[in-house]
DNA sequence: CGCATACTTGACGTCATTCAAACCGTGTGG
DNA sequence: CCACACGGTTTGAATGACGTCAAGTATGCG
């Protein structure tokens, strides 16, 4: 765990995070408040329970957002990919654990930062408010592929998800993409088990729409295939 | 369909909706913008794909939050009870359904003059992203349940909700409440289907946690052993 | 009264889980 | 360099929970 002072100026997500909407001396002022913070994978930025629990942007790599069901199984909630807001404002304490699933950098606040910033910067609270929205329609459209989706159709929408987030800058003819998620997380995701994650994963492979290289290595080969597969 | 002018002094909801936060001249500038409309349940407040689909606050009645797959099944995203808020702000359109479970009264805003008032009203747009957040928690709740929860669970701790929530003011013995949502809508909610709603209702009734009384009718007998069916 | 809608109940089939064992890549120590 | 242990993964066979299909039963409404 490394703790620096920011450097919004060669920040890779100061145009899309939420403190883009700042003007430069408000951002300035964010800015001493905050400090940058690496995590290594599987470290924990918080836990379920904490209080008070910092609030932060993701500059890059990945966190997950999960919950520890009382049989010790962790479902996993969301993804937040860079850029991403995470931390609940109003709760007294935090809800979920956040981890890093890849070695990752953020920009951490003070939960009273953050809340004296939202009191004081009007565009911050409509910028987290859109970004809030924007958390919930992606968590909605997990419940809704989680509701009635077969394993399969589950799996191929994840991968096409994951496909689409990777490949967004490059328009390769075949995408490739790691896997941030290891078989168990990818199951505590979909509802599945790990065997029914590699089961359905080598069904997926053999019809043609991805080919697996390594661990996690993925190549979708036929994109069309994939979403067909995925429902839509 | 009916739509008059806004009385917020005799609103059931002032003190809890959004607009409690607004100063008596800014939620009389909010009451000139609004008109309040009651839905027939069943009948639709707006549709998925609609453009530019109305926000409101809802007064009294429940609303629920739906999505429509490729495959014609819906899948329940969310309940909205009195004083909940409705309306994607941000979107061009809307992504789901939102349909009346009861007849329902609330108060609807045309899409820019949230907008407007988001912007001009700090207080407001800090409001609306604490019940984005709360929002946020409630789904993730939802998929929690729907993710690795056996039937029987899933449905328990759906009456175990209902029956807390329908309770709040008045402490029975035995709390009675209706469920406001048919077999096949709790089915779309809790991802099972008619038939199994039926059959575990059964079963958690054989279990003597609850008794069915008509259709929709539920005594709560027994809150503990419902709480622990319910995994908590 | 008759029809429609919602709910219940039973028999059967299917898909995902469970349990179990083998496999693979990687790092560690002899 | 090899042996070995370990975490993550793959594969197989058996079980079981939920879905599907199909009848049958209330309840309400014109």
């Amino acid at each position: 765990m490394a703790h620096t002072q920011l450097a919004c100026e060669d920040c890779p997500v100061r145009e899309t995070a939420a403190c883009a909407v700042l003007t430069p001396q408000e951002r300035q002022a964010m800015a001493a408040a905050g400090r940058t913070r690496t995590l290594a994978r599987g470290e924990m930025l918080f836990a379920a329970g904490d209080k008070d629990a910092a609030c932060a942007t993701l500059i890059s790599g990945a966190l997950k957002v999960s919950a520890i069901d009382q049989n010790g199984n962790e479902q996993i909630l969301a993804l937040v990919h860079p850029a991403g807001f995470i931390g609940e404002l109003f709760a007294p304490f935090a809800h979920h654990d956040v981890v890093a699933l890849t070695d990752s950098r953020l920009c951490t606040f003070a939960r009273g930062a953050i809340e004296a910033a939202v009191e004081n910067y009007p565009a911050l609270a409509r910028a987290l408010l859109r970004r809030s929205q924007d958390d919930l329609l992606a968590t909605r459209a997990l419940l809704e592929l989680t509701g009635h989706a077969s394993a399969e159709t589950r799996l191929a929408a994840l991968l096409d998800e994951f496909s689409r987030s990777a490949s967004q800058s490059s328009c390769h003819a075949t995408p490739h993409f790691d896997l941030p998620l290891t078989r168990g997380e990818i199951g505590n995701m979909l509802g599945l088990t790990i065997e029914t994650v590699s089961r359905k994963l080598g069904e997926i492979e053999a019809s043609g729409a991805i080919r697996r290289t390594g661990k996690r290595g993925i190549d979708v080969l036929d994109p069309a295939l994939l979403s067909a597969l995925s429902g839509r």
